[in-house]
This record gives C-alpha cells, sequence and structure tokens, in this order.
DNA sequence: TGCCCGTTATGATTCGGATCATAACGGGCT
DNA sequence: AGCCCGTTATGATCCGAATCATAACGGGCA
C-alpha cells in the first residue's frame, strides 16, 4: 500500500535521504519511525558471517519496518540503501493518530500487513518442505508478484531483477549452488537464461486458471 | 490479543466445536472466517511427503488464520485440532465492521499482526544463518515467550511442551536430529533432560538484560 | 494385565549442498 | 583503451543432516 505523501506530511513526517550504500536503520536498533519510501530501493537483510538473509526488498511508494515500530521493539534486520534514497519519516505517536483518523487507510495498513504475513508464511513453507530448485523458483515468482509489469521483456517473459547473488541471500543457498540449480532449471524449461539474465514465461492464462484450482 | 467474546457475539460469530484431530481448514481452503479459540489447541501446518512444517500453534484465546481472511485469499496451510476444540467464527464482513467501529481494538489487532511477522522473520532469519542446534534453541524460545507461565517447573525452568517429533516440524529437521542434537544441547548446558522432558533455564535477569542490549 | 503404537534412541550409510580453488567474463570508471 | 571488481562459471572435495534399519521404552486403552 502507499499512504499519500501530503497526508504523512500532514501528520509531520519529514522527509531524509541515504546515499546508496548507507545504513537507514541497524539490526537491534530501535524503532520510532514508520518510513514509506520516495524514491530508490531499499534492503532488509540479516548479516551472516559467511553470509546475509535478505528479509525484504522494498520499492518507491511503499514502507517497511513497521512491525517493530508498532510494537516498538528493536529491528531483526539492518535496511540499507541499494540506490539513493528519500523517504518519508512519521514518528510512531503520529502514525497512530493518522490511523485513527483514517479507517479506511487503517485497513488497508492490515491487509499490507496480512500481505507480509503471507509472503513469509509461503516462504517458510518452501524453504522446508521444498527442494533447493523449489525454493529458488518460489523467491522468483515472489519478485514477479511483486515488482512493476515494466520488468517485462518480450513475449510475456519476466527478467528476474537478481543477480544469482542475490538469489542466494533470498533463498538461504549459496551462490554456486544457485548457479548450478539454475542451469538444471534451464535444462528442465522451467527458465530461459539469456545473456546471462534469468527469464521466465510467465503466467498464461491457462497456466493461471490451472493454478487457481489446485492452490 | 483476545477478543471479548460477548463482542464477537455481538457482531454475529457463532460457536463450533471440532472434536480432536479434526480439520477446521484445509491448505488451499477459502478463508471466510475470523477464528477465535475459546477452548482447545489448533496447529497450523503444511503437509509434506516425508514430513510437515508446523506454521504456528495457537491456544484458548488466540486467533488464527486472518491473513487470508483478510486478503480474501486462500489458506497457505492447514488447521487441526490437537485437542476438543471450541472457537467462534465470525465472517470477514462483520469482523471488519467490529474493527471500523472499535479502533483501539483495530490497532491492537494491528499489533499482533506485527508480531506474527517479527516472529516469522526470526525463524527465517534463524533458519537461514543459523545451524541445528540454534534452530532448535530458537524454537524453544519462541515456545517459551508465547505460553502461559503454567509450564515452569522448579527453579524457573521450562519444560519444553512439545515432543521431539514436534520440535523437527518446528525446525524443519528430521526426529533424529533433533534427538542427536538435544544430547549435544544437554552436553553444553544448554539444556536438562529429566524423564525425557527438556527442560531450559528461563530467563534469569542478568540473561534478559543482556539479550535486550544486543537483540 | 497385556497389547499397540507413538516416542525415544542408536548405529551405519548415503547424498547433496557447502566449501575451496581457480578462472573467464563484462560493465563501470578513470 | 585499460583497469578493477563483482558476477558468472566449473571442478574437486568435504561434511553433516537425511535416510535407513532396528530396538527399547512407556503411556493409553481394551
Amino acid at each position: 500500500m502507499k499512504f499519500n505523501p501530503d497526508l504523512l506530511c500532514d501528520y509531520g513526517a519529514v522527509r531524509k535521504n541515504y546515499r546508496k550504500g548507507s545504513f537507514l536503520f541497524q539490526e537491534g536498533g530501535h524503532a520510532f519511525y514508520f518510513f514509506q519510501i520516495v524514491q530508490g530501493i531499499v534492503k532488509m537483510v540479516n548479516a551472516g558471517d559467511a553470509h546475509d538473509f535478505i528479509q525484504g526488498i522494498f520499492c518507491a511508494g511503499e514502507s517497511f519496518g513497521e512491525p517493530p515500530m508498532i510494537n516498538e521493539k528493536q529491528y531483526p534486520a539492518a535496511a540499507i540503501a541499494l540506490t539513493d534514497v528519500e523517504v518519508l519519516a512519521l514518528p510512531r505517536k503520529h502514525f497512530v493518530a493518522l490511523l485513527k483518523n483514517n479507517f479506511d487507510l487503517h485497513l488497508e495498513f492490515t491487509t499490507a500487513l496480512c500481505q507480509r504475513i503471507q509472503y513469509k508464511a509461503q516462504l517458510l513453507r518452501t524453504f522446508n518442505l521444498g527442494d533447493p530448485e523449489e525454493r529458488i523458483l518460489n523467491v522468483i515468482d515472489l519478485l514477479q508478484k511483486k515488482l512493476p509489469r515494466t520488468q517485462y521483456g518480450m513475449d510475456d517473459y519476466f527478467i528476474v531483477p537478481a543477480t544469482r547473488q542475490d538469489l542466494a541471500d533470498l533463498t538461504g543457498l549459496r551462490v554456486e549452488t544457485v548457479i548450478r540449480k539454475i542451469g538444471h532449471l534451464e535444462e528442465k524449461g522451467e527458465v530461459v537464461v539469456r545473456e546471462r539474465k534469468i527469464l521466465r514465461l510467465y503466467p498464461r492464462q491457462s497456466d493461471a486458471v490451472l493454478a487457481q484450482h489446485h492452490e
């Protein structure tokens, strides 16, 4: 969902700018503000010794990091600017006031949180029951769902907007494993690789109907 | 959070009973109702070929399965009654009306959803960055957080209310692995096993303060 | 009391992803 | 053009959880 920037400003939101590569907040930091992205891309990530795990990627118009803000807890992951980023930041108290005065927006916000839960539930499901290839396809499909249609190339092919390293950090696998599995997935016809970019055919009408039936 | 049962009834909630072992809904089923447990325990679970994955366990007073209900989607997991269960079921439209008329409850509900997101985010973090023993301890700690204090035995020891099979289904590991790792964790002093029950020492004040600092 | 079955337990073996090493490619920058 | 570094790529090896087999324990129930 996207809150009207003017409305956020009416409630006291301030603009903040971050340069590419800088942290909007650290893992473990206290969450005081509601953040909505005006411009740029933000990655929420858990840093590990050997590798990272990407909790989410957020684009212009999206908000992030709300759960610990609402709960007055600490961030369970850090937020890094993948590009130069401009955000609107609104203190918790004012954000709550905004919700209080706008039921429809509050309900929309609730809905957005529910989508986030379903997203994570699906990840947990696939990570625990599925094999590595399913994990990769699942992550690709989730990327497709949330991204603007501008990512489509010819013939309904979706250009996966992530490097193999990104897919590794999204799936919890290693780069080498992702590379090898992508190779296998290409053999099986699940994806196409052109000029090193990963393409996936998206959803022809017939597939959509099928999916609807047994999902 | 817990909604006042009388209030739910005022909005048209009906009581439903399920016998131990029966399904409240299936994975893939359409989500029409808001469910709150009056009596009993419910498990949300993804069934796999070889093993299952437990998405959550819910006790009296808790609600579950709200995300797909709010989003008018299908359930990403099945719900099974672990005991005889009585629930209050409220159709989506009426539930939304209830939220609309009670901002404080709506905000509490929002808060509960945020906690759920944080819970799942932490699971994903540990599952992807941690080793199996961390996964197990993490799950045990999360069980402790959400369960009533009645589960305490002597000396601040928490009796883990789950079989090794349950821990396997919660962590995505196999039973044998859980058994062996529990053995190792006992050697390391992380847990104590008495009469086959797993005990964990909980949180002495010093630990709590420490956790607060670097979490 | 005795049966049954889920749980706990332990050892042997397999298998697949992680790890380590090494190198070619290619876009961005000076 | 030339350099640099992240990305892609491939092979060899390691390691640890999964798997398979087998058995003892113990609570619930007839």
